[in-house]
DNA sequence: AAATTAATTCGATAGTTGTCTAATTAAAAA
DNA sequence: TTTTTAATTAGACAACTATCGAATTAATTT
């Protein structure tokens, strides 16, 4: 989901300012009130209560008052939380989990294909050519047996060149042939 | 260190963003062209690598050439080793190694100090109370035993309520006296 | 009640950065 | 060799943000 990732990069812009992580280094040590951190960091009051309230949005510290004091510490639990949380492998693939993984092979042949539906040309890179092999695949029917004939029909609607089309299907093993030629059959699934 | 805090920083701001932390999201699966990530992610080439090359800068991928194409791979090692590094506890500690501690109490001593030395007022609050008691008790000498007035001759030099003074000097255990008031010392060390 | 004081909020400014287009480089294909 | 093609670099623009000073709020001390 977006929202993860989205929630993953607050906590990472939060860490990602030296301030800010100076911050955190103090308040591991003991609490501080907003003035004591404001000179130890040489920044003025209103700066570091900035500061710490981005810290506070994503729980990495909270804040207790006492007299007109805000006395700021470090949620250590979350803070390793956190970190649990982010570096866990199966999270950093999840981070990834919503885009488009097909999108470059649908951007190929969309880019090689004509208004009509037809190649422009055949891709002489292999990457590309696999895409729109694998496109082209598609026209044909799981489980059922072609003539070489209708191949060629077939193929013929996205290119003239179906000798080399038929004969990349079977290269990249998105087609399959009978030793004898006489028959074709899809093989990618 | 201040470069260790500025390194760490590196590494936050590098994965702070949600671009790049897809990237390494869908590097972490497998190795793709700079092409391949663009039409993924729904970006212009160009700001792909130059995603890729903050990332490269500090070692979270690197880049192979392969044709005329750069094929960029996650160092997961680096990223592991990164992880130890930055939540380990000792290291949230040292990032804040650098930065005076001390800096509050002596702009406390600083905003309530006249311009001879002497003290505007004692101040009412007990936290500057402190760090300027801290200050005086530093005019005498260790391990020395002086009289009530002697005590006085030096508090007077502070402010003109040298009662008040030895008074707090006692309460906050900055220095101690007999029992029978003849004699007082040094007891902060 | 009046005067201090710590913290927060608001507004402004300077610096940073994510993204794009255009130009350049390096390598492969024709 | 000439033409494609992927990647990078450079330049520009808009959005964001770290910091400060001033104004406001809330609580304490006198």
């Amino acid at each position: 989901m977006t929202e993860q990732n989205a929630e993953l990069v607050q906590v990472f812009k939060a860490l990602a300012d030296s301030s800010r992580l100076k911050l955190v280094g103090l308040l591991a040590q003991q609490p501080y009130t907003v003035e004591q951190l404001a000179a130890m960091l040489g920044l003025k009051p209103s700066t570091v209560s900035h500061h710490l309230s981005k810290l506070a949005e994503v729980g990495l510290v909270s804040a207790r008052a006492e007299g007109y004091y805000s006395v700021y510490q470090l949620e250590k639990d979350a803070l390793a939380a956190n970190m649990q949380r982010i570096f866990s492998s199966e999270h950093i693939a999840s981070v990834a989990a919503d885009v488009d993984v097909n999108a470059f092979e649908r951007k190929v042949v969309s880019d090689y294909s004509l208004p009509d539906g037809r190649l422009k040309t055949i891709p002489a890179q292999r990457k590309k050519r696999e895409a729109v092999l694998r496109y082209i695949v598609k026209a044909f029917a799981p489980d059922v047996r072609y003539t070489e004939k209708q191949v060629n029909e077939i193929l013929s609607r996205f290119h003239d060149d179906t000798a080399s089309l038929r004969r990349e299907l079977i290269g990249y093993k998105l087609m399959a042939r009978e030793s004898d030629g006489s028959q074709y059959w899809r093989s990618d699934l």
